[in-house]
DNA sequence: TTTGACAACTTAACAGTGTTAAGTATATTT
DNA sequence: AAATATACTTAACACTGTTAAGTTGTCAAA
């Protein structure tokens, strides 16, 4: 059947051609410029063809905010390498603040549009694979701190919210302009890792029982 | 000049209806049914009518975005008479982390959506006030914390951005819905306080160097 | 009193959005 | 050769924010 997997084939072709045209228009004009009718132009189709390989524009956003997740974590590929937990727990703190700040609009699609949620509510399989692997590396970290005893033992769950809840709303602060107003633009950054490594600190402080 | 005082009062009239219709569609629609034509559809004008007492859409939202700060006040209006202010700083969350779960809609337009702030940008004064007066309380009460030796002395801005930011990063990953798959839907108000508690038991553990 | 100006408001349109029903070719199968 | 299935398009619906131009009605000066 030659013919039929050419055929195949060339679905994926195209499905592939209108992510592509996604992405394209998403990193040069950002998520608000990437339209059904927008796409259509780039790959030279009708509008209405777009429909024929995704159910809706939540399902492109949500292949997109996959790719996200891959691109972050290229830039945490190597904390893995850190013996030590705490060490290792700030600088995946570091890196969650680099990526954000410089994928301002990855970090949109990742962490704060609804369409890529709302895309997911409709799968059959409708766990948040990325963001539930994601958060597993961050629990697993924290765990492995108390199992060392370098910061005081509690819900591994709450902890890793908390933790996670601090990266995420200074980025999303940051890339929402909360703090254009309240924080000097060459401050700000500083500032953030400031933040971060105050909370390590207290952290180290917390488990130095001995 | 009776007769001009009476104009200009039927002026701020239609200005206040405008608004209040804004506000109706708001909180009985969500922000998402927040347009030009449907507020002029209840105010009975025409959609233009609406530009002739706002610049843009994004003004309205700023002023709704204003009563959400009034509306804020009041949920933390008595954590300041909270002597301790380590107690005091605990309860700015718990209240904060209660506003934000309660009122979605609001924290979104808040802290979240761009509109606001775009609109902050094209004023003459172009400060956020609201958003500089809620970190100032936050600020004073760190500051106060470190004056009465009740947490570990450091930069106070760094530390008000970090815990501003952990509250808001739990809220606002709340309410846009990334917690839905991860955490039990019983489970999350409680996990979110106990991650602020957390925070708040090795804050206060880092100041007991007595 | 008539004219002109100004204010308040509306009509109509522009340029866009996501999405769907219905139609048209082309190619494959019966 | 006729029927069917595939791939795609046209045209439309129902919205969105926003603006240019036109229409009233009121008021002050000529």
């Amino acid at each position: 059947m030659g013919i039929a997997e050419r055929k195949e084939k060339q679905k994926q072709d195209l499905r592939k051609a209108i992510l592509d045209a996604s992405m394209k228009l998403f990193v040069e004009q950002g998520y608000e410029n990437v339209s059904i009718r927008k796409i259509a132009d780039l790959i030279e189709y009708s509008p209405t063809t777009v429909y024929l390989y995704f159910k809706d524009k939540n399902e492109i956003l949500f292949n997109l905010h996959e790719i996200g997740f891959q691109k972050m974590a290229e830039y945490t590929a190597d904390v893995f390498t850190i013996k030590n937990p705490l060490v290792r727990l700030h600088k995946m703190g570091e890196y969650y603040l680099k990526f954000g700040l410089e994928n301002p609009e990855f970090y949109d699609l990742m962490f704060i549009l609804q369409a890529p949620m709302e895309a997911l509510q409709t799968f059959d399989n409708c766990e948040w694979k990325s963001g539930d692997q994601a958060l597993g590396k961050l629990k697993e970290t924290i765990q492995e701190c108390m199992d060392k005893n370098l910061v005081e033992k509690g819900d591994v769950g709450a902890i890793a919210m908390a933790i996670w809840g601090m990266v995420h709303g200074m980025v999303s602060l940051a890339i929402r302009n909360r703090f254009d107003k309240l924080v000097q633009r060459e401050q700000m950054v500083p500032m953030m890792n400031k933040g971060l490594t105050w909370l390590l600190n207290v952290l180290d402080a917390s488990g130095n029982k001995t």
